[in-house]
DNA sequence: GGATCGTGCAACTTTTTGGTTGCGCGTTTC
DNA sequence: GAAACGCGCAACCAAAAAGTTGCACGATCC
């Protein structure tokens, strides 16, 4: 998941795809320097992980994102978070000890 | 920031200093089957992206967890749901248009 | 029905990255 | 002060990932 979004690449298409409804691989393409195939690979990542889903209609394959599965990554950093702050209190009250 | 956590190792090693305060390079790569130089990478990448900070202690390197920017990463998928959830919303619009 | 558009598939090249080995240097410890 | 410990640096290797090119195939437009 982290490994998805770690692409400057992919996280441009996340990026485009949060800011319209559903987007063909073409249109993605025209907005990079990349090849369409280049997108494509990139497109297949995203859906691995679950961020998107795609949808044909007519001879264009349209990418919509799934922002629902965004929640789990956001669940872990406030877990690590968390976790962490406890490790803190931990070290405060030994300091204090 | 999500490409350094994109890793499976450094996700493991951002784990292991969110349950402890602090811990030596050593100490980490003995819980792992790397090379101690092989964690020391990857703590330079963490460290890069200001995850975790470095503090000599006489002839150890300690390395801190600096969960604070997390707050970062968790914000933006914040903000990419929200922006999706405006498309979402003006796409039913349009449908029901 | 022929041209065009959007796409999928496969082979290939190039770059990045994860990992190791070997050595030297400061810090302890006895 | 010599041995041991914890590191840092640099060179090197191998595997994975990013990207391109070339071709074929269904859908659309005229």
């Amino acid at each position: 998941m982290f490994a998805a979004l770690g692409d400057v690449t992919r996280l441009g298409l996340v990026g485009q795809l949060s800011a319209a409804k559903a987007r063909s691989i073409s249109a993605l393409a025209a907005e990079t320097r990349l090849t369409r195939q280049a997108v494509t690979k990139h497109l297949k990542v995203l859906q691995q992980v679950g961020l998107v889903r795609p949808q044909r209609v007519g001879r264009e394959q349209l990418y919509v994102l799934q922002p629902e599965i965004l929640a789990e990554a956001e669940g872990y950093l406030r877990a690590v978070s968390a976790s962490w702050d406890d490790a803190l209190a931990r070290l405060q009250t030994y300091l204090e000890g």
